[in-house]
RNA sequence: GAUUCCGUAGCUCAGCUGGUAGAGCAAUACACUUUUAAUGUAUGGGCCCUGGGUUCGAAUCCCAGCGGGAUCACCA
């Protein structure tokens, strides 16, 4: 980047870090600084008089002529601190203060600072500095949105794309933002902690598969070169883990990053997380009991209640939740009874309703159609559906009073699943055949239908024991708790278009002095410029060929006289 | 994918039926020793997203593109 380009406020903060440098200061030291305070400890404790040394971002400052305030920003939040020149500049030299602190520092800079604890006359606990110390210079500047009297905040940084894009700066400046973070990794800690005190074993399964198995979605392709076949990114991790259960291990679970080659949009990232947890000899009744409870200890985990506002509702994630059959379902919110019927009846049934049907079809995937349309929206609060048609449960063992049924339930929260489970299918031969049906949905037309994975049927035939298995959607689950509608605001990077920018021209530092050089003499001989520069010859040749080839500066000829211009 | 809204200073935003750019904060300079959206005075800062078109003249109107948001559809 050519420092033509910096904007006015770059430039300066550049010139300041010049000056820095001339005073002996360096504005990015190496030394550890020796922290032994939080802004939001002194805080919370006041202790009058007490020695502190913290570090941060200055992000304000309120300079009253010989003394001034501004406030430092350290990882627990922020704390006033109180700069007087006499007692930081006790001789006649006062350029600490009046340069340095005053001119030189600009807001967004990382300072340390030693000091003793005190009160202000209006009462604002602050930190009375005695020493302070640059130790990493800021060159852009961040957005500041201001708090006034009345808690308004003013000039907020709201832009969506530049809060994504530059999530670094929306975490510098809206705490808000930075909360849902951390209740996004406490959301983590309590489901280790809640699987672990029940003595399962967190495990690692393969991102790249050969195989993209466990759900019914569009993978990223890659391919390995050494092995020279394509691999895919995990859709889920489902199959491998039911491998682990046939190994031997009686509970294991997985945070597993899925990927999948879908479409964006606020519920949907190509890349998301999902929690998987296998559990041998258990029935998903069972499993049932243990998410609510699991969900109650989440939500008290990660704010203190289970009581969890979003939007327009009120979710009381106490458990226990309502058990309601698919079946059910559907006879509550439409009076139809799908029990029994052809595919024939369903599809005139779901076309009565207004639902969009279509020969691909089948009687699982019709019944799911008015299931989607019709109930799912209307469980606000936490809502067990259970008993799905078998086609559309492939890999879930059939109802142990119904063979037309799965036992398989989702939690519903506001009309959203967050949750899958199942009681895991088990027989082999059961579970191949279910594949070979996903074969013919395929040729049907079904593009969704799953691959067939040998090895995982080869592993069923060892034996699994009978186990429940249960997925939950983290990234939705977490808006649910902090009250976010956008999965973007739950993601510390979400997926964006790149940013497209022109080829940049980047200048090293004898090319930009050169160019900076004719800035200021617009043209000049070409020997005159060379001789400003103690460069070797070879340096000089290239650094100018950069240059013109950037169309920056041209070269001419005028007579027997060779010029440079500024272009 | 469809519909719709948006893109102007570092940030948040004005800018009328076309006449060549505005505010607050931030920045710069000066003043000010317990302020707190500190204050007062002065000053500087713009590829008005990009490219075409209409026009004597475009930030403004039209077309196309790029980027983003929202809603819907599709998809777990």
């Amino acid at each position: 980047m050519s420092h033509s380009e910096l904007s006015e406020q770059e430039l300066l903060r550049r010139e300041s870090l010049q000056k820095l440098r001339d005073l002996g200061i360096d504005p990015y030291p190496a030394a550890l600084y020796p922290v032994d305070a939080f802004a939001a400890d002194i805080k919370a404790q006041f202790e009058d008089g007490k020695q502190v040394c913290l570090a941060g971002r200055m992000l304000s400052q309120r300079i009253m002529g010989k003394a001034s305030f501004a406030e430092i920003q350290d990882a627990s939040g922020r704390i006033q601190v109180y700069f007087n020149r006499d007692e930081l500049c006790p001789g006649e030299d006062k350029t600490l203060y009046n340069e340095v602190f005053k001119k030189l520092l600009d807001l967004g800079d990382f300072i340390g600072v030693r000091g003793v604890v005190f009160k202000t006359q209006v009462g604002e606990i602050s930190v009375h500095v005695t020493e302070f110390q640059l130790l990493s210079k800021s060159l852009r500047p961040l957005p500041l949105p201001k708090t006034d009297a009345s808690g308004v905040v003013h000039d907020a940084f709201t832009d969506p794309e530049l809060r994504y894009r530059q999530r670094y700066v929306d975490l510098v400046v809206n705490r808000h933002v930075k909360d849902v973070f951390i209740k996004r990794t406490k959301l983590f800690n309590a489901m280790r902690a809640f699987f672990n005190r029940a003595g399962y074993m967190e495990v690692e399964t393969p991102v790249l598969q050969a195989i993209p198995g466990g759900a019914s979605a569009k993978p990223f392709m890659t391919h390995h070169n050494a092995l020279d076949i394509p691999l895919y990114m995990r859709i889920a991790n489902e199959l491998y883990l039911k491998r682990l259960i046939v190994g031997g291990f009686d509970g294991v679970y997985e945070f597993s990053k899925n990927f999948r080659n879908e479409g964006m949009d606020r519920t949907h990232n190509p890349e998301f997380t999902a929690m998987e947890i296998y559990v041998a000899y258990k029935d998903y009744n069972w499993m049932m009991d243990f998410t609510e409870q699991l969900l109650e200890f989440c939500a008290l985990e990660v704010n203190g209640t289970t009581i969890a506002p979003f939007g327009d509702h009120t979710i009381d994630f106490k458990a226990p939740y309502k058990r309601v059959t698919m079946r059910q379902s559907i006879i509550d919110f439409t009076g139809f009874d799908i029990a029994g019927k052809t595919e024939d009846e369903l599809r005139a049934a779901a076309k009565g309703m207004g639902i969009e049907v279509d020969e691909t079809m089948g009687t699982g995937k019709l019944i799911d159609e008015i299931f989607g349309g019709k109930c799912e929206g209307n469980y606000i609060q936490p809502t067990f559906i259970t008993d799905y048609p078998k086609e559309m449960s492939p890999l879930c063992k059939v109802h142990r009073d119904d063979p037309s049924l799965t036992e398989r339930f989702e939690l519903m929260v506001c009309g959203k699943e967050v949750a899958n489970a199942y009681s895991e299918l088990n027989d082999p031969i059961d579970q191949r055949e279910r594949f070979e049906e996903q074969l013919k949905l395929q040729e049907r037309g079904d593009d969704e239908a799953m691959f067939i994975d040998q090895d995982f049927l080869r592993a069923l035939e060892y034996g699994m024991p009978p186990t429940s298995g249960l997925g939950i959607g983290m990234d939705r689950l977490i808006m649910y708790l902090t009250n976010n509608a956008s999965i973007q605001e739950v993601l510390f990077f979400p997926q964006m278009r790149p940013e497209t920018q022109g080829p940049k021209i980047v200048l090293n530092e004898t090319e930009t002095a050169i160019f900076e050089k004719m800035q200021s003499e617009k043209q000049l001989l070409l020997g005159e410029l060379r001789a400003h520069f103690e460069i070797s010859n070879k340096v000089w040749d290239t650094s100018l060929k950069t240059l013109t080839k950037n169309q920056l500066l041209t070269v001419f000829k005028e007579g027997d006289l060779l010029l440079v211009k500024l272009n």
